[in-house]
DNA sequence: TAGAGTGGTGAACAAATGAACATGTAATAT
DNA sequence: ATATTACATGTTCATTTGTTCACCACTCTA
């Protein structure tokens, strides 16, 4: 009657499935044959392993990207590493920057290393991406914020199970002194202390405008959207807003955020910003003057944009 | 008129096509027309890069291949490591294997470290699969025996271009005083030397038989097989040919020989031995008896009849 | 200069693949 | 008990892809 644990059996059957697919070469039928599936199967499950992460592409190479372009942006900025993924047709630009944010960091982390993360649509793809790798290499993720919501929903689908912690508070309180309190809880700040000492701290790059997550998470009201371009705001990173420098602005919501904040990222290495598409533009130039990130991963036409904007 | 770098082009080039390709998953002809190209060239390019390692293919699961065996493999014959592929209806069981031991050594050599590889069908797959990643990770590779023609051959496809050391003299001369003075000449021992040094050692096993590299490659004549069989000879490493036990056969051949013999191989750690199909159980298990290997990259009937073998 | 060989190119076709739809089955709610 | 939903499996069809062939440009040789 017990589940004959499904994940290691279909794991096993999809491990052979990709073997003999792409290893061998051989098609969906003969596969099919060799297992006893049926040929809609095997594409089926190929399917899964591909969008799931569990088959895993790599380009190896060190042109991976674009690499005259990356090392523009490097020299520029100041930036430690730079990943610029090529310019496509494809609209979900969240969803490339999250994939190659995820290839980065699939070669990057060794076994035993932990991950930081922030979040958003761009974040939550890369964790999803990351999920088979990360089990694999036992790699511990943790959060960078509070909001429990946004982190289990990322990573549900990817199946980290183990060594995911997770904030246990909300991202934004209704007091400055809740918010205070809480993050001089133990459990709170011992979350925090590992989160920055994490060999990577992967975080999104926000808007100001309505399609930002903060928005549409109802973290932050469509009204208060004004007020913040009014002072100077042009992006925010966990959620902490920053003006055209990349500078602090002194919000009332600082106060009531719980999570880390821009200071302990400047002061914190090998922070990967992952941005792009147009209206991104202005938040990351931002965020690259304010030296916030160490490293960017974004598409090609934003790096040309940025490089424009601070070359000009 | 100066070539323009043809390789670094068409790098960048496969670079774009391959994540357009597998990463934006468009088809052939939308890469094509963002490009540039016919579909056709698109089709061509994606071809090259798969084949020539450029493209490369991981499966992210600890079940890789066959776990269960991996692990008795392990178990049964001592090994630090094992891996297993599945079965399949390809023939070419060399090329599969080659590709399994080029890919378990993407996943264990960093940026850095160095290779040696002895020769056969099978390395020399592994070799041509490794060429982009060895590149980019600045691996060095050593031979690790004479035989100048067999290792230029593997590495002419694969592009390792630099940082290649082979061992500039024969893999069999005509007297043992040469074969013994060669080995004394300083650029023979120095390089035999560092490839013993190399973190990974990767050999083949051969057989006794027709069908074996080191008599297609006319290092022996067929006759000489005859007497070999007789004198208990069951495989080779490095054309050294060793007993149902692993141990070394006393042959006037062995001392003709430049290069690592079976003493030096057992002494070194992490020498990983790449062979399987049917003909390869014999030397293989006698390989495993001789402890010369360290690490064993097979196929799963392969497997199972050397655990068959050594159970009953 | 003609002729044979080589390497690259695209067209046409056949095979392989993915997507939409249809069916069946099991679990849940009414 | 029945309707309903969700889910898995299979079928069909349009699309996508790899392969084969013929063609062209170029080079090397006689």
């Amino acid at each position: 009657m017990a589940d004959t644990a499904p994940d290691e059996t279909d794991e096993a059957l999809l491990a052979r499935v990709a073997w003999l697919y792409y290893n061998d070469g051989l098609t969906q039928s003969e596969v099919g044959e060799i297992l006893n599936l049926s040929r809609i199967k095997v594409s089926r499950l190929l399917d899964v392993g591909r969008t799931s992460g569990f088959i895993q592409l790599r380009i190896n190479s060190r042109q991976q990207g674009c690499l005259a372009l990356e090392s523009r942006m490097k020299q520029q900025f100041g930036l430690s590493d730079c990943r610029v993924i090529p310019e496509s047709t494809v609209e979900d630009a969240n969803m490339r920057i999250g994939q190659a944010a995820a290839q980065y960091l699939m070669q990057k982390l060794a076994p035993g290393d932990s991950l930081s993360v922030g979040w958003g649509e761009t974040i939550t793809h890369s964790v999803r991406m990351l999920g088979y790798t990360a089990k694999e290499r036992g790699i511990g993720l943790y959060a960078l914020t509070g909001g429990v919501q946004t982190y289990v929903e990322g990573m549900r689908e990817a199946n980290w199970h183990k060594n995911v912690n997770i904030i246990p508070a909300p991202l934004v309180v209704s007091t400055p002194e809740l918010a205070k309190a809480l993050m001089q809880e133990p459990s709170v700040a011992s979350l925090m202390t590992k989160a920055l000492e994490a060999e990577y701290k992967l975080v999104g790059i926000g808007g100001v405008s309505e399609g930002a997550t903060v928005f549409k998470q109802d973290y932050l009201s469509p009204g208060d959207i004004d007020p913040l371009r009014r002072g100077g705001a042009r992006g925010d990173i966990l959620c902490r807003f920053f003006d055209r420098n990349g500078q602090d602005i002194a919000l009332p919501l600082h106060d009531r955020v719980v999570g880390v904040d821009l200071t302990q990222l400047r002061a914190s290495d090998k922070v990967i910003g992952a941005a792009g598409g147009p209206t991104k533009t202005t938040p990351i130039l931002a965020a690259l003057r304010g030296n916030i990130l160490d490293i960017l991963i974004t598409d090609e036409p934003t790096a040309l944009a940025l490089l424009d904007a601070a070359e000009g």
